[in-house]
RNA sequence: GUCCCCGUAGCUCAGCUGGAUAGAGCAUCGGAUUCCUAAUCCGGAGGUCGCAGGUUCGAAUCCUGCCGGGGACGCCA
């Protein structure tokens, strides 16, 4: 509760209510309606007065200068104005800004945390790759996105279970079961046996590439692999045992890189899992009523502008949405859930209109709380045109490779910055920074945007970058870092009476209501977005005013703000997978 | 053809539930470093918010139509 209390959004309920008693007027959302006037001149919140216009029955500016000759007598206020139909507070700063530092304080450890999520369950499901292959930087966006909706869900008080919902079932794999026969004097995939390999994942990727080159010119191979496939599905010892074996080295390398972008999962259960699952759903779908035969096949129709979903092939094969369906009662069951997220591209909007639409059909009320969270595609330059990334003719850019490119340049600005470090703190710092500057540029604009990957301009670390963010960080840590050096303590914060302190603290307030839209429109960007405000603002406020200075009264309330400022950046950098760091 | 997403400065994008003069970054031009990190800051230039209607006291924001871009549309995932 405490998160909840330490809000923006505490003064402006506030001023709402008084507003509704002097006027003698319900009005249910008016506290939404207070924002910040467009120049600081004009005070530093503002009522408009519109909505107020239709149930009094009188101008707005006429209820403006009424309520600006009332009483607001709260310590925090100092001055209130009209300007036409606005009515513009001035706040008292010595007053406001010990105010929000103590609300702030209050927070603690839980600062930005809420309550709007509290006793509700999310399953968040993200990145999803196939097993043996490798992690591609397409696979970044639902990756980075759905961590940091799931990071935000939980800090908005949801208990969230963050699934992997891994690709590893499929003909596919048929192909890499009989490459350990076929191929055993080119690469005897038992020795060295997988597991001890420095890179299994790109071996089993070089087999894959000869059998489809030997497969063009025998036929016959392809049913090879349908034979190994058919084995694995009905529990062959060696033919699970081989699949066990990709399945585990694939994981092990998918861990190391989710290890280094902070990434988590409580649930990792792949398409592998649903055999059984997938039988009930379509006996389910028989039993009621709603499976119809089409050309051989089974689909269940859906209303008019929406194709019917295929839910067994004419060779009585399961697919793709067979599994989803599965998957969803499944998961329903494991963890009843308030609200089920899928970060997948947008391109399966279809898919999931259908996939959810087919559970309605069934009766599942909790069907209504699927939502796919679609992202955008993640373009890459090929011959000077932007292009969607597919691992088709081998364009495929490793993600691995982008992370160790960013952490490169990282290092030696580092290096050039600041040569006293020493080499494993060197290491450290440019290994935050590159992938820190990766992930971000990820997550900076709105997630249904396509996004160019521009390497160029991900590494530049200058303007609105997750370096600048981190570098923000570096000064709060830097000054905090002097202060006590100097013995200086923390303030209360009375003596804060600057424009653009004031300003600052109203952005830091703001933090908690940021966090729980960010985590009810399952979009990160809103965070993004506004800590590179909160830099900005602090960064203007820095060039202009010392910190730390002769008044040592006026030091240690400033060094208060810079610690709020410093929780809140580095709370929110967290929050989206960006080490916070104290120097570099 | 049907459906979904997008269209704001040269480029990349913000703009909350409609509110006062539409904001950043990059690029460009000019400036700032005896002092808490210049990975920064300040200033200049740059916009009929795709077009046309409509709703409203008020529209970049909501509705309709059109134009442009991207994507998806049954036996792949």
């Amino acid at each position: 509760m405490t998160g909840k209390e330490a809000q923006l959004r505490q003064f402006r309920e506030q001023i709402a209510q008084r507003a509704g008693a002097i006027l003698d007027l319900e009005v249910p959302q008016l506290a939404d309606a207070i924002s910040d006037p467009p120049t600081r001149e004009l005070g530093d919140l503002s009522l408009p007065c519109f909505q107020l216009a239709g149930p009094l029955k009188q101008a707005p500016a006429k209820i403006a200068s009424q309520l600006a000759a009332a009483s607001w007598d709260f310590p925090w206020i100092e001055a209130v104005e009209t300007a036409g139909p606005y009515l513009n507070f001035k706040l008292r700063r010595d007053q406001f800004s010990k105010l929000a530092l103590e609300r702030v304080e209050q927070g603690s450890d839980q600062w930005g945390s809420g309550s709007s999520g509290h006793g509700k369950r999310v399953i968040v499901e993200y990145s999803s790759p196939n097993i043996a292959k490798h992690l591609a930087v397409h696979h970044l966006r639902s990756t980075m996105l759905g961590q940091a909706m799931a990071n935000l869900l939980r800090c908005s008080g949801h208990e969230v279970v963050s699934w992997n919902h891994l690709g590893d079932w499929g003909t596919g794999f048929g192909k890499l079961l009989a490459c350990w026969d076929l191929f055993r004097d080119t690469d005897n995939l038992d020795d060295p046996a997988l597991e001890l390999r420095e890179d299994p994942v790109s071996d089993l990727n070089a087999l894959y590439v000869l059998y489809n080159q030997a497969s063009e010119s025998d036929p016959q191979l392809e049913s090879v692999a349908r034979d190994w496939f058919r084995k694995l599905e009905a529990g062959d010892p060696l033919a699970v045992e081989r699949w066990q074996r990709i399945r585990s080295v694939s994981l092990d390398k998918f861990d190391a890189i989710y290890q280094r972008l902070g990434v988590h999962f409580d649930q990792t259960i792949g398409e592998s899992h649903y055999q059984d699952a997938m039988l009930a759903i379509v006996k389910e779908l028989e039993g009621a009523g709603i499976l119809e035969q089409s050309d051989g096949a089974d689909v269940v129709r859906l209303s008019e502008d929406i194709p019917p979903l295929l839910v067994r092939k004419q060779d009585g094969a399961t697919l793709y949405g067979t599994r989803d369906l599965a998957s969803a009662v499944l998961r329903h069951q494991m963890f009843p859930f308030d609200r089920c997220l899928y970060v997948v591209d947008a391109g399966q909007g279809l898919h999931f209109r259908q996939v959810f639409g087919v559970l309605k059909r069934l009766g599942y009320r909790w069907a209504e709380d699927l939502e796919h969270a679609e992202f955008g595609v993640m373009r890459l330059q090929v011959d000077g045109a932007w292009k969607k990334g597919k691992t088709r003719g081998g364009q495929v850019v490793l993600l691995e490779a982008v992370l160790e490119q960013a952490v490169q340049l990282a290092t030696s600005k580092v290096h050039s910055k600041n040569p006293d470090l020493a080499e494993d703190e060197v290491a450290k710092i440019a290994e935050a920074v590159g992938v820190g500057a990766v992930i971000f540029s990820d997550m900076k604009s709105a997630r249904r945007k396509d996004v160019n990957f521009d390497l160029e301009k991900i590494l530049s670390f200058d303007g609105e970058t997750g370096p600048y963010l981190q570098y923000t960080h570096v000064r709060f840590c830097s000054i905090l870092r002097k202060a006590s050096d100097l013995n200086i303590k923390s303030g209360g914060g009375g003596r804060l009476v600057e424009a653009d302190e004031v300003v600052l603290l109203k952005r830091v307030l703001r933090f908690p209501e940021v966090i729980a839209r960010a985590a009810r429109d399952a979009e990160p960007s809103h965070l993004s977005q506004y800590l590179l405000e909160l830099a900005g603002e602090f960064n203007t406020y820095y060039a202009q005013h010392r910190v730390i200075g002769d008044d040592l009264e006026l030091s240690s309330d400033r060094l208060a703000l810079v610690a709020a400022l410093k929780r809140t950046l580095g709370k929110g950098l967290e929050l989206l997978c960006v080490t916070p760091l104290e120097r570099m």
